[in-house]
DNA sequence: GAAGTTAGTAGACGCTTGTTTACTGGTCAA
DNA sequence: TTGACCAGTAAACAAGCGTCTACTAACTTC
């Protein structure tokens, strides 16, 4: 007993990230302890502060790994609607889809992560969506639509799974898609 | 010096209740500490766990004390989106609005609070809401302007009062209220 | 006026937090 | 083989948290 570790800072710096963007995704920022993240990377807590400098660093670094919406804005103006409320739907049945989106929302009551979060979400979803839409008050209508996911996924949070509970999941999804027109269209 | 103070036991637990009311809608539930609370209520600490037995039981306590949605769905059906709409662009307008939303939106990440956040707004919101739809899914399509509300305070929270920045208020309301219709018609 | 009740106070309790320090012992170049 | 480097560890740090206990003193009741 009383194994000797490998020495492995690449991967125990890799294990300490995977770990930190899984639990700050299911419980948010601050119901994330050190201790929690250390436990779940199996690594020693000062190796945290070693390796990210402090806490908000390392959440600051694990918003800066996810891509931004990934594809989901890659069509068409007319299908955006249509598009945003599948990607909204399927993260709502999942549990999953978008880990960064979640943790935003879990995290967006502390006022230490406020800021980075408010330039997440400015950077990964209301810029690009604003980006592709055509006509005026873009940023405006873009907003609205924003509103319509994070307060999605909040409830999702309050409620689980079946936050909607709709008799199928075609029948969320042509609402969803109705009501994103009416945020979008010009 | 050293002033005595008056002896006032249903003036000092207004006060506590006054000041929790205050901070939790401010800060969400927490980043409110007991301490905090005294020193706005200008109470002794050990009185709030006195007369409310416990910061959770405190926090219950001040989202009892909120009526249901004051007024805002007292309309005929018809009426509702727009009503809804002015609601929602009166709070994020003046960053007051309705108190109890505000705190539910900064706490829903904190486990300790999830079930009271919960029967609330399914008490306070989605409930009353759908019970006023006629049609199928009247759940349903509660949860999904339930899902607009929350989202547009969340922004709100995020972004500051011009969260929605339009050149008008009433292009705010047009745009909400066609939003709403979306997601209330049967 | 004396005794009992109780609002209000000060301070400590145990615990958890993020962070830091001092140290151990593998790894690798010379 | 020896020495410098550095990944990893254990323990402690100060600060903050909710809560509780022992106490003071102002009212009420007889």
């Amino acid at each position: 007993m009383d194994e000797v570790r490998q020495r492995d800072r690449a991967g125990t710096r890799r294990r300490i990230l995977d770990a930190a963007r899984k639990l700050f995704t299911e419980l948010g920022y601050d119901q994330v302890t050190m201790r929690l993240i250390s436990a779940e990377a199996d690594a020693n807590v000062a190796l945290i502060n070693r390796y990210f400098g402090s806490k908000r660093e390392l959440f600051a670094e694990v918003l800066a790994m996810q891509g931004r919406f990934p594809g989901v804005l890659d069509v068409p103006e007319a299908e955006l609607p249509r598009r945003l409320a599948e990607y909204v739907a399927e993260r709502l049945r999942s549990e999953r889809g978008s880990p960064v989106m979640a943790a935003l929302i879990r995290s967006a009551s502390c006022s230490e992560t406020h800021g980075l979060i408010r330039d997440r979400v400015s950077s990964a979803i209301l810029g690009p969506l604003a980006a592709r839409l055509s006509g005026p008050e873009a940023i405006f209508r873009a907003t609205v639509a924003t509103s319509l996911i994070t307060g999605a996924g909040t409830l999702s949070q309050l409620y689980g799974p079946d936050a909607f509970d709709a008799p199928d999941q075609e029948t969320v999804i042509r609402r969803l898609t109705a009501v994103f027109e009416a945020c979008l269209r010009a």
